[in-house]
DNA sequence: CAAACATACAACCAAACGGTTGTACGTTGT
DNA sequence: ACAACGTACAACCGTTTGGTTGTATGTTTG
């Protein structure tokens, strides 16, 4: 729960908060693309799919690799399992509420609290 | 990858990319609070607190009962657990990856697509 | 070398966001 | 009845977002 995380955790969730940028995230999950291709897919400019690639990148949830002119573009699936962690770490928080449930039907009624 | 499906991803992601919000959510995971209750935890103003409630009401994250006068707030797991399915499905797209790289090297090289 | 291609980035714009204050309304307790 | 409490919501404001166009820079290719 450190600031740096808590900035992090702010980067991934926006990063995804935008169906462009998670149809993205598929298209390089499954394999490799240059900015250009995935530009191609979209009904929208070229600079516009670019800041969507750059903000993915900024959040660490894709790298970009040079390759000649072209720079090509691969999801990083740790930065996705990350992300999946955190919502785990919530449903934790969740498990907690149904022990301490269990501990109050578990005690002596007269004694709570 | 239904245009509903979409809209409730964007504002699934969309409400826990706010640092205020993804703590509100831990609290009400965690137990029933009013929403007072709530905004008496944060350095700002009752109505933004109020506006967080109602933001990650309207994406399916929260519930809220009334209760005399006040209004109890109870997390939702399974909207949590919905988000989180949304990004095991990534990972999926992921896994297709490597089994078509697997398939590659499995291939006679000579008849490659 | 010149033309075409792939990328980067700045400037601009309307819309949405995250906060504020103020007002209104139902509920509770004296 | 009335004061205090809990909530809802509108209006406003500065900043960020998601898009545009235009320009600059590096890399192939003819």
């Amino acid at each position: 729960m450190t600031d740096r995380s808590e900035d992090q955790a702010d980067a991934f969730f926006h990063a995804l908060a935008d169906r462009t940028r998670r149809d993205i995230m598929r298209r390089v999950l499954a394999g490799q693309h240059s900015v250009s291709a995935l530009a191609a897919k979209y009904d929208m400019s070229f600079a516009a799919v670019q800041k969507h690639v750059a903000v993915l990148e900024k959040a660490g949830l894709l790298t970009k690799l040079r390759s000649g002119r072209e720079q090509l573009v691969s999801g990083d699936v740790a930065a996705v399992r990350s992300v999946a962690s955190m919502l785990a770490e919530l449903e934790q928080v969740w498990r907690g509420r149904i022990a301490r449930i269990d501990d109050l039907i578990a005690s002596d009624p007269d004694q709570e609290d």
